[in-house]
Formats: structure tokens, C-alpha cells, sequence
DNA sequence: AGGATACATCGACGCACATCGATGGTTGCG
DNA sequence: CGCAACCATCGATGTGCGTCGATGTATCCT
């Protein structure tokens, strides 16, 4: 278990700002990271590119092994990986899946990264 | 090695939006993941959180292990996470050190969410 | 029914990550 | 100088990821 002891400084000490602010609690973090550990990976950001370039953000699976270099198999995996994060819809059209993109969910990390730092002492601590 | 050869449907084969789209190319693809890993875990989503929320957006290190219940050693791991892909700014003063969040760098993944998605036929293909 | 095509899953492999205790390097203080 | 406090790095450990070939499943066509 880790040390959750406070340090021992006084009051003010000249060392601290940012002392005692509010702290997000674990599940929207672990949310967010969700997304987020959907994001991380190369291949996965240039699919995204490509079905949000694609005509309304669609595109067939079948094309995307040959314009990646990677086998079926792995663009599966991160298919999956993307839809499993909500990044992406699956519809099954015959022999064919099209996957499209979700703008709405990359507007809710989006926001995230749209943090607002706080420039005075209405901070929160 | 992959297999890059095209599938097999003919020109006007009813499966097939999305074909011969442009492509993001590997280094800026690489560029965009490097900064998602960084935010792919929910303690350094809560450290950049916290971070926002401290005034004009700095803290002092020493408040987090005990904030978040992790090891000094963890911390010290995560905040180089962090450092090293640019999201935060490290400032040592005395025997502590301070890290400034860097808004600029999120805006910079954050624009990439707002991927625009192509609605008609000025697609790419 | 039988074959062919598109996609998903399984099993295996190598590599990277998150975590911690222990140790090392800096800075400040007495 | 010597000690204490803060932080970074090292070594070890367990877990998860990215990749592929092989196999399974669903759909279409003849």
C-alpha cells in the first residue's frame, strides 16, 4: 500500500502551491483513460484519420489492411479496440462491416483537454 | 511483411465506401500517440487534473504521492511520463521541484479530436 | 449443398508498462 | 561537515499490448 501520510511541512512554507485541491475521483479518470489508451497507438490514430476523411466518416473494413500494411487479423484487434472505447460503430452490411466514427465521443475527451488553468487565486486551494 | 495487395472487388462494387482515401502519414500518426499514452492512465489523468486546478496551473511535487495514494517512486515515474511527452513543464526550486501544466500542448492533441467528418462528396475519395 | 469471401477469435511470442523497495544525487539547514 | 528532506533512477515483478498464422463463423453466389 503506498504512503498517504502528509509531508511535514508548516503551514507556509515557502515550497507549496497547490496544496489540498480537489482531486477527480477514480472512475471518470479511469474513463477518460479508457479513451485515451484507445487513442494511444499509431495505427489506431491514422484509422481514425482515415474513416474521418472517408465520405460521413464510413468506410469498409476491407480496405484498410492493404492502405495500413498490417494483416487482417491485427486490424481487427484495433478495430476492436476503437469500438470498445465507443469510437467507432460497426454496421454489418452483408459479407461486409463499415465502421464509423463517433464525433460526439471525441468531444468528451476533447473536452478534457480543454482543462482550464486557473490564473489567480480563485484556484481551488 | 503484410500483405499489401488490393482486394478483389471490381470498380463499381456496392460494399465499398471509403476507398484509396488519403492516408495520415507514420510520423505525425506517431507524434499524436506518444502524447495519448501519456494520457492513457487514470493516475496522469488525475495528476493533469490536479494540476489545472492548482494555481496558474503549478504544484509542488511533494503534495502528490499522499494526494493520489501512490509511492514517490510512481509518482516520479508518471511525472516523467508526462514530462517527456511535453505535456507538463518541470521547475526545480530548492530542494523541490514544480510542474506547470502546458495547456498548449493539449490543444494541440485537441485539435486533432475535432476531426471534421466529411458529410457528402467532397470526400477525399 | 458446396465453395468462396470477409471478418472475428485463438494461441503464441516479444516487448512495453505500472508498481514498489532500495539506492543514488541535490539541496538546505544546523 | 553531516544530517535530513526531496526527487530521480535502478532492479525486480506481474500485467497488458501489438503482431502474426491458424482456425472459426457468417454471408453470398452458383
Amino acid at each position: 500500500m503506498a504512503q498517504v501520510t502528509a509531508h511535514q511541512h508548516t503551514e507556509d512554507d515557502e515550497c507549496c502551491p497547490g496544496a489540498d485541491c480537489e482531486l477527480m475521483s477514480r472512475e471518470p479518470a479511469e474513463d477518460l483513460a479508457v479513451v485515451f489508451k484507445a487513442l494511444a497507438d499509431p495505427t489506431r490514430v491514422r484509422l481514425l484519420h482515415y474513416l474521418a476523411e472517408s465520405e460521413s466518416g464510413t468506410t469498409c473494413a476491407c480496405h484498410l489492411p492493404g492502405a495500413l500494411g498490417i494483416s487482417q487479423p491485427t486490424l481487427s484487434f484495433h478495430m476492436r479496440k476503437l469500438y470498445d472505447a465507443g469510437l467507432v460503430e460497426r454496421d454489418r452490411r452483408g459479407r461486409w462491416v463499415h465502421y464509423t466514427i463517433r464525433p460526439e465521443a471525441l468531444e468528451r475527451v476533447g473536452s478534457f483537454l480543454a482543462l482550464p488553468v486557473r490564473k489567480s487565486r480563485d484556484a481551488c486551494c
